[in-house]
Order: structure tokens, then sequence, then C-alpha cells
DNA sequence: AGTGCGGCCTGTCCGC
DNA sequence: TGCGGACAGGCCGCAC
């Protein structure tokens, strides 16, 4: 389940290796992806040099001057550096054969990621050119959650989590930061003032950071490794706690589900 | 327009 | 021990 931090520790693990390097060959072995890879991805990006590796979200950007490569790992994909000859593990859908005799590999069981291709300006792309504002960026504000949540009934968890309000907090990290927020993951998004907001802006941009910062010790898993850095070595305060004692006051923490995904929060601090 | 839910997938876990 | 079913979840696309 990469999240945000995972997704950019990958971008940072993946970079120097492919940075102004050539995409030597495309091999595409499941094109059955959340979305079919297109036959374009292997005819176009063979023989491309990529001339930036960028992140939106959790999608990651393979540029090049001819197109980009739209990457998203879903639930359960990866992406790590292969040698080319290695033995494949079984979901290994995707190689980018570098010519270094490396290759970036994609995995991913559950089949949720992409791989696309795009050509002109990927950020118009109908993907992205809706998304809110990166949460690490100044643009993620107090001010600005306030007034996106005027008016809105859905659940602040629902609501943090929607893309299109703010981009990559996911279930694990909504329900970290509801907590440390002390913010009630069932209270009516519209229903917010200024100070909440504050407090939830502060905190997602908290646990957020230090997730990238935990995923940066683990940069070296990205070659040889399994690819997989994790937020599981961070201390998690209620996700998958549910039943046991709320850190803070002890109470039995709670769970309950909020647009089908597991939400778990203490009855007693969170309100 | 906003809200909520179905569906895509497979690995893991639980109960029988 | 083996088996089947529930569950996990990002995010689009649809129905209300």
């Amino acid at each position: 389940m990469p999240e945000l931090p995972e997704v950019e520790t990958t971008r940072r693990g993946i970079a120097p290796y492919l940075l102004n390097r050539k995409i030597m060959k495309v091999v595409v072995r499941e094109p059955r992806l959340r979305w079919e890879v297109p036959a374009s991805l292997a005819t176009e990006l063979a023989g491309q040099t990529v001339s930036a590796i960028e992140r939106r979200g959790k999608y990651l950007l393979l540029r090049t001057r001819k197109g980009t490569a739209l990457i998203h790992l879903g639930m359960s994909g990866s992406l790590r550096l292969a040698v080319v000859g290695e033995p494949l593990k079984k979901h290994d859908h995707v190689d980018l054969v570098l010519a270094s005799g490396r290759c970036l590999r994609f995995h991913d069981p559950r089949r949720f990621g992409c791989i696309l291709w795009i050509e002109g300006d990927p950020y118009e792309h109908p993907l992205l050119a809706e998304l809110g504002p990166e949460p690490l960026s100044h643009d993620f504000s107090a001010e600005y959650l306030l007034g996106k949540s005027e008016g809105r009934t859905t659940p602040i968890k629902t609501f943090i989590m929607d893309s299109h309000v703010v981009v990559g907090v996911g279930n694990i990290y909504a329900n970290e930061a509801l907590f440390a927020a002390g913010i009630d993951p069932m209270r009516k998004a519209g229903t917010m003032m200024i100070e909440r907001c504050e407090s939830l802006v502060r905190e997602i941009k908290t646990v957020l950071d230090r997730a990238i910062k935990v995923g940066g010790t683990t940069l070296r898993d990205f070659v040889g490794g399994d690819g997989k850095p994790g937020y599981f070595s961070q201390t998690l305060q209620v996700y998958g706690r549910e039943g046991q004692p709320c850190n803070n006051c002890m109470t039995p923490l709670k769970d309950s589900r909020l647009g089908g995904r597991a939400t778990v929060y203490c009855p007693r601090c969170q309100n």
C-alpha cells in the first residue's frame, strides 16, 4: 500500500539510475493493469532519454522529450532496479530496460496500479488536471482547507482522502493525522473552524514528513532489495489498534467504516 | 454538484 | 490440514 511517502521514497531511490539515461527497451509481460498498458508505451518510450522524474500525489512521471510515462503503484505496486537477467518474481509485469544492464521492474500483485504513455503536457491529462494541492506545499494551508470544506457534509476523514481536495493522504495517514489533531473522523467537513483546520493541516504535514524521512533510510533497498520502504517502521497510534488503549488516555480505541475504509479513533480524545 | 458505493485484484487471515 | 469466504484498499466511474 504505497502512500505518498513511499512514492516519494521510490522517486528518490530510482532517480539516480534513470535521470539522463536512455530506455533501451520496454518489456510488457502483463498489460492488464488498472488500465491496459498502451502499446504506445513500448513503441514510443523505447529509445527515449529520461529528462526528469517527478511526483504528483501518488503518481510518478518519467519525462522524456517525446512524452511521459505516468506510473501509479495502486495498492500493492512497487518499482525496483533489477539486474537484467535476474529471475522474475511472480507479478513482475513490466521492465524498462536501461543501457547500464539494469532495468526498472514494475511489480504489482493486485494490478491496481497503472503505466500510461502521455504525449503533450502531462499535467493537462485528466488524471492529473483536477488534483488538489500537494500536502507538503504552502498551497495546502488551513485557509485553503477551511474554504474548500465550506458547506460540505461529508465526514472530514473522507474529505481529506479525496485527491481533489488534497493529494496523497491515504487511509493510514488520514487515521493518524486525525488522531494527532484530536478530530473525530466522522465530523462533517463543513463544521471545521479555522483552529481545527490549522491543527489538521499541521498534523498531515508532520505525519507525511516523518514518513518520508524514515523512507530515506531505506533507499538502498531499491537495488537488490525488495523495493518496499515502509511506514510500518514508524509507530502507528491508531491504525490497526482498534480495541487497544489510546496511547493518550487509555480509553479503548473504536473502529468503524467510512467510505468503506477502516477507521480507528479515540472516542475521548477526538471530537 | 455532492455524496456514496461498486468494481477492479490477489494475498492473508479466519472459522469450520 | 484444507478449504472457502471475508477482508484489505486507491481511485475511477456511475447512480442518485
